[in-house]
DNA sequence: ACGTCCATGTAGCTAGTCTAAAGAGTTCAT
DNA sequence: ATGAACTCTTTAGACTAGCTACATGGACGT
């Protein structure tokens, strides 16, 4: 019963093709196949079973490469341990983000710390992407959900929340609701609006202050970049639902952002992980920078 | 960061010396000694530290010990869902007892054990013996203590209770006592007694009793061996402490049985189990067949 | 039908882990 | 004190397990 195969199962469980783990553990197709028909004849019942050209697990292979993981966050608790014996948080960390958190968070982050801890950073457009996937590629993954909604627990990975950010209303200097202290569902029912690409959080509430207003509202463009967002609202050509806290970074004073009540309007900031990675003595100092630094933006924005 | 020589730190920690590992695990010392080493060049700090002739663990030695119990558990729980997958248990389980459980016991378990699974069983004196200690060298150990007081606990061994077995005071027939249906510690306080060596659960009741009767109680032998007790009994050379369900299997007949009331008179049976072993479906197995067997046991008698 | 893609066999090499034998330090008894 | 017994360690050499490189055999798409 060898760790290594069992490692080797479960990075098949995530990746779905010898080829796929044979590139991410640096080895050649050949020795993954190798290694998990040795596997298979200790076990004495097929874990595999071919799918076409690829490969799919059989329901043994899958309840196998669950119980890997178990191992293997057991074993990254014990090198975690043995890291805060010698206390230094070795290696490198990988990240990627979606723009605006990076924007947010990392920057900061960065800075805080400490030597001999690497911070790769990448970011992904997240309209297009499955959060989870990344876990295989990263050891961290920042991505964003609505208010509760988990849409991403129970695959087995490890949810940290960072923070939450409340979804503001953006408008243009001089607007008829420019003055207000906030807005409601009803005030934006004749509003024509900047939407955002399908898929991203910002669609549902959008869809709620419909239901709320009871009208259609109107939806002049589709952008999946921020700052192109609000150049348009600050060119009056809509008003769009932004992030309060990542908005207006680059022509301050020319957008205005007004609460909105009456429909739950935020999203939540997680780091996604999978279980073993987040063992991990640098990983899991990325993940308090990380909270740190949020809680910090957070407090900064109540605090004016 | 190999498992088994995580193994092997976690074998040292419990068995005190190399030689000792290496007897255990079919290795020469020299083996143990370089993957120890090994084990220590990367973690980057001393883990073992010589003392004597001997070897013993430094702090991080023994942290990362107990991690490594954490990951043995965890590959434990793997091979279990695997043998579960083909269900049969498979292999050998090895067992040591103290002579009276053993004889209550282990017939009616291998008789209902499947074919396929082999129990090992031994036994060994329990005046002169650490239980916990025999969990290095057998799967499954049958130990005896006071009810609640679990001595052994904490020393991360697995703790299954098995039975509560009542202490009777065993009389000769045609002891004055022998009429009533159950006796006090009063009613004691003039007898002798046979008793047992010291170490044995036996000795603190006989305190408990010399308190409650305010008396000093004379005590004219100490065996170890429960036959030879009954057969003092019997030839009315004293009265003493006799397990209920293990006692005049000898001379049925000839000896009386009384519930002692007013002082806590029993003794737990129980089992006990390094963690990773008693993941391992063969063991669970026989674990379940003893629960049951005690189960059984304790019903005949409550019964009558 | 052809090229492409994926998984799997085969042969040979390398690296890691074992044994065997000798060495160094500690304890105990004579 | 000196040697015998014990324990852990070192060294050198053998063996084995797992890797690469290359070749093979199906499955898909054009």
């Amino acid at each position: 019963m060898d760790v290594q195969r069992l490692e080797l199962l479960r990075e098949l469980a995530d990746r779905g093709s010898v080829t796929a783990v044979a590139l991410a553990t640096h080895r050649t197709p050949s020795a993954v196949s190798q290694q998990l028909k040795v596997l298979e004849r200790e076990a004495g019942l097929p874990l595999t079973q071919r799918q076409g050209r690829g490969l799919v697990l059989t329901d043994a292979g899958r309840a196998l490469a669950r119980s890997a993981t178990d191992v293997a966050v057991s074993l990254a608790k014990a090198t975690a341990l043995w890291d805060e014996f010698r206390n230094h948080a070795s290696g490198e960390v990988s990240l990627v983000t979606f723009p605006t958190a990076g924007q947010m968070l990392l920057p900061g982050v960065i800075k805080n710390l400490g030597p001999g801890l690497v911070l790769n950073c990448a970011d992904e457009d997240p309209e297009l992407s499955d959060f989870p996937a990344f876990t295989a590629e990263y050891d961290i993954v920042l991505a964003h959900s609505m208010s509760g909604q988990l849409s991403w627990a129970g695959r087995g990975l490890k949810v940290v929340p960072l923070m939450t950010e409340p979804l503001d209303v953006g408008l243009p200097v001089g607007h008829p609701l420019a003055d207000r202290a906030w807005v409601g569902p009803r005030d934006l029912a004749g509003e024509t609006w900047i939407g955002v690409t399908d898929g991203y959080p910002f669609e549902r509430i959008l869809h709620a202050i419909e239901q709320e207003a009871g009208a259609h509202l109107s939806m002049s463009q589709r952008f999946a970049d921020l700052a192109l967002i609000e150049s348009f609202v600050i060119a009056g050509l809509g008003i769009a639902l932004v992030p309060r806290y990542t908005s207006g970074g680059g022509q301050p004073g020319r957008l205005v952002l007004k609460p909105l009540r009456g429909v739950e309007s935020q999203r939540q900031i997680v780091a996604l992980m999978r279980p073993d990675r987040a063992e991990r003595v640098a990983v899991r100092t990325v993940i308090e920078a990380l909270q740190s630094e949020a809680a910090k933006v957070e407090q900064s924005h109540t605090a004016k």
